[in-house]
DNA sequence: ATGAAAGCGCTAACAC
DNA sequence: GTGTTAGCGCTTTCAT
């Protein structure tokens, strides 16, 4: 393995000439420079990048904080994520916490550890202890997707309130008043805001909220089946379910199936994320669409704006969403609506 | 920020017993381990990990070359690969390379610049130049899922042969004998060993193969999707489809649809890799199980196995597979067996 | 425009 | 069992 002190000897030159050459070839002069490439391509070298990064006390490399990596919203966040990270020269650390707080707190300690230089977190939990960092400088954090509300980073994200209410509208306006939703974890910001959405739906429609009709999930197929069932079982079934994920939603569908009911026909159902899937799925999902790449770009923006320091950052960012109608939510049967 | 130096005036120890008590606490005699151990507490020591990588001349980062992240089987592999990294100590610097080797042949320089210790490729493709190590060392790789045949380093992988001749077994077994396929990329060995595996089916079961049933796809629902509509056209048309991937499975069965066609009634639909999503699509899909997880996981003990040189690294493991039977696939309509 | 030299924080001989 | 010390490969003043 060859090493800078080698190149410089070949290109007869100094050390420092060498590391100018590959950081700041126009202080160079063009002669030298040309030597100092030809013996680095001579030599085959290539920079010691543990050596760049522990003497320019910078790692490049960024941790991303993912709940889970097998959700394929995530999994798409993590995608632009990646790909803004590599435009910019930076690596991506992936961790997948599972949601385990004592793990994503470990995670966040590789900042002080100096393995990475910043991380992005894409829940509601602030993995640094309150000393992480000295008075004045930022936190080298952005919270992106489902975000602290007193986030001491700056935040990206969708209005979740305002999806939702859009997602509970056009159900109401297809005719539903019986609107179940299937939410997501009960302690999410997320979970609280889309559920204030859908009040605030139903408030407006003069619609009397019905507490039976709220299932907690965990945004899995598997969470959605099980709620499905459960609201199955109520007096008084919906006529429509708001699932706060498309994978929930797809997990619903096949349940109401196994319960030999059609959808939409008998019962609507409404996703969120806009997956892949939504399109796929039978019947084709109505879902809101929320921009997952552009999550994870931005969130690399952001970060790398504040771990350079340039400019200011924009504290609280919100991106748009889009209300996307397909196949799975349509007007209630008449005998259902005449009941309702 | 606190350092070493610190930490040992503190305990009044010399750096190497601070740096021993980190390392190799067993060889420090128990009350300096002890004074160090409190010095560290009280100056909220953490090590500078770029030094320490640095000096010990081990990244302990492992990178991982994904076709993409977007696939939730490739996603299930790496969160299989970031938990295996994480008990061993190890980072994972995720690169989501869309198969451009170009970009392949990039992420892999990271092991000559030291920002990694080994790759784990999940593509059938060598990213390393052929002097990227000294002759007597092994190239630090595992390729993984997608296997070259004469891989340079240990390979991990399912028999696909195999299991595409099962699946393909059950099909015929169920009356079809116009069974198309849905491939994966072209040049892709995968798609070779599986396409074998369906002719040798076939070939059992005396069934003339038909050229115009083998469509191209690339994994995603489109592509199945846009398969399926192709199949549909062709003067005889299948009465079953086997897709080599869940994800086309489900894009296939979409356009199906579309078309008026029941699954499995009038056509039968097999997918490949048993997604999450498979057990929740409607019908559930009849598919090939892969151990996703633990192709990640044993992909870091290998790789892990050949960085510290400790024992004999397996060089071409194959994992189990396992053919799922749900409710896609059925025997052929009556008609459209009497006719075939 | 270039070179000399001082470290970055740590590990690992080597000595005691 | 512990201390001394020489670097690892590079960046970055500070001279020239």
């Amino acid at each position: 393995m060859s090493n800078i002190r080698k190149v410089a000897e070949l290109a007869g030159v100094s050390v420092a000439t060498v590391s100018r050459t590959l950081k700041s070839p126009d202080i160079v002069s063009p002669a030298t420079r040309d030597k100092v490439r030809r013996a680095i391509e001579a030599s085959g070298y290539r920079p010691n990048q543990m050596a760049v990064q522990f003497r320019s006390r910078r790692s490049h490399n960024l941790a991303v904080l993912v709940p889970t990596i097998a959700n394929t919203f995530f999994a798409r966040v993590i995608a632009g994520v990646q790909q803004a990270a590599r435009e910019q020269g930076y690596g991506v650390l992936l961790c997948n916490t599972l949601g385990q707080e004592e793990d994503e707190i470990q995670y966040a300690g590789m900042v002080a550890a100096r393995q990475a230089d910043g991380v992005i977190q894409l829940r509601a939990f602030n993995p640094f202890p309150d000393d992480a960092v000295e008075p004045g400088r930022p936190l080298p954090m952005v919270n992106a997707c489902e975000v602290l509300d007193d986030a001491p980073c700056p935040t990206l994200r969708i209005d979740n309130r305002a999806a939702a209410r859009t997602l509970t509208e056009h159900l109401i306006a297809l005719g539903h008043r019986r609107i179940a939703m299937i939410q997501g974890p009960r302690r999410s910001p997320l979970t609280r805001d889309r559920v204030a959405g859908y009040r605030d739906a139903l408030a407006a429609a003069g619609i009397a909220p019905d507490e039976t009709l709220l299932c907690p999930g965990d945004f899995t197929p598997a969470s959605g089946h099980a709620a499905a069932g459960s609201l199955l079982a109520v007096e008084s079934p919906p006529t429509a379910i708001f699932c706060e994920s498309d994978e929930m939603a797809i997990g619903a569908i096949s349940r109401l199936r196994q319960a030999g009911l059609s959808v939409p026909a008998d019962v609507s159902v409404a996703g969120f994320d806009d997956i892949a899937f939504a399109s796929y799925s039978d019947p084709a999902l109505t879902t809101i669409a929320q921009p997952a790449e552009a999550f994870g770009r931005r969130a690399v923006e952001m970060l790398i704006a504040i771990l350079e320091g340039r400019g200011e950052v924009a504290p609280r960012v919100v991106l748009p969403h889009e209300l996307v109608i397909r196949d799975s939510t349509a007007p209630p049967r008449d005998d259902i609506r005449d009941r309702g």
